[in-house]
DNA sequence: ACATCTCTCCCTATTTATGTGGATTGTAAA
DNA sequence: TTTACAATCCACATAAATAGGGAGAGATGT
């Protein structure tokens, strides 16, 4: 008799975490070791180092799901960590790939898909739920998701620590002098910020870099 | 013995709606009849008219709960709605239940709560999660939920048509002029329509009403 | 008939944002 | 030790957004 794979299950909605643990008891071979609500939370319980298989989603409180793997990475943590999103977004799901998860599950999946990528990234591949399976595809045949969007130089435009402060502080509403206050740096450095942001992130405006910022959770 | 109260869920995250139907079946006296992945299968569905109460998600593909509340009203259609979302977004709470619904329920909330939303709604009463409620007491006793946002005005500041497709164009990206050059009418004119955005939303600036519009599914 | 609302346009003025083209420090990797 | 990049700053210029005001045409409802 084999153990039973363990799972950790971090998502912001309890309704949801419900049904992830409702789905996976109706499996023999995998349980259920615990939750978090928040990536906090996260961060705390990894210490415990009591599951196999973390069920990470993106969009959480505190920290969010690209910090906690942010951590994972930097800790050299070995769990193996499925995400969660309900956004298919290609870029979204390279950079967390280059931030080690190993598989990631739409919200749009049926209950099944959960159990099949558990089981799939517990023997050492990679899983990804379809629709980002059809647009990773798309991506790679040179079709273009958005315009002007070739396939080489996609992955991880990262931005800098201050560059995503400034982002969110814009996001919040705030204009360019208040920020600069916030901060305490000149506006003349929050400009070079802006025009920064607006040269990585390939967007024309305030509002893109918000739009951007939701999009990839930066929020 | 008596009919066991008869639920059908909308949401396009079918782990949620599994999840959901989990809970739901821990209690004899309610029972799924059925679910809907899209808001035009909801408005399908309401032909059949075999359930007492719909749980609806805001935000889904094709037609989203907004919609979905705005068609029901227009056909007088009776079965109670209990919203179900994401934000405990005050402004939307107003809204939907300016639009007829009867609860509303964050997807934080724990699964029993959903158990106790479709009793209190069946009973006739309406039904609020917590968080919602805090901030309905917020704004009710003066306090700001925003910086000068006084409680008179709130409900249903619903924008006219023109003004969501300007709201629309500002979050593709587009200036003023693009804008006024796409709609063929004069830069004055989207001026004044982004006046009355900023006025009805409440908000600082276009990224607010970017923001907004995300938050409130314009996109 | 009157009130209300939407859509349209205008003026004046100030404040922000964007674009071009730099520079300096410090740190960290190659 | 070069190279590279993050973080900070500057000047100059133009474009765009915000804030205040007003106003007329047309539709709708009471």
């Amino acid at each position: 008799m084999k153990n039973k794979i363990k799972v950790h299950i971090a998502d912001d909605h309890k309704i949801l975490i419900e049904g992830i643990i409702a789905v996976i008891n109706t499996d023999d071979d995998i349980e259920v070791e615990g939750y978090s609500l928040t990536g906090k939370q996260v961060i705390e319980w990894i210490d415990s180092n009591s599951a196999d298989i973390l069920i990470l989603d993106i969009n959480m409180p505190e920290y969010d799901g690209i910090e906690v793997l942010k951590f994972f990475k930097q800790k050299k943590i070995t769990q193996k960590v499925i995400i969660l999103s309900s956004y298919d977004d290609v870029k979204l799901v390279q950079e967390m790939i280059s931030l080690g998860a190993n598989g990631f599950l739409s919200k749009d999946s049926a209950g099944f898909h959960i159990i099949e990528a558990i089981n799939t990234v517990h023997n050492g591949d990679q899983y990804f739920s379809n629709g980002i399976k059809n647009n990773l595809l798309k991506l790679y045949t040179g079709k273009n998701v958005k315009s002007g969007n070739r396939p080489e130089s996609t992955i991880l435009n990262s931005l800098t620590p201050r560059e995503i402060e400034v982002l969110k502080l814009i996001t919040d509403e705030y204009s360019s002098p208040e920020i600069a206050n916030k901060l305490n740096i000149s506006q003349s450095t929050v400009d070079t910020y802006r025009k920064s942001l607006l040269k990585k992130t390939n967007v024309k405006n305030s509002i893109g870099l918000a739009m951007y910022a939701v999009k990839n959770n930066i929020i």
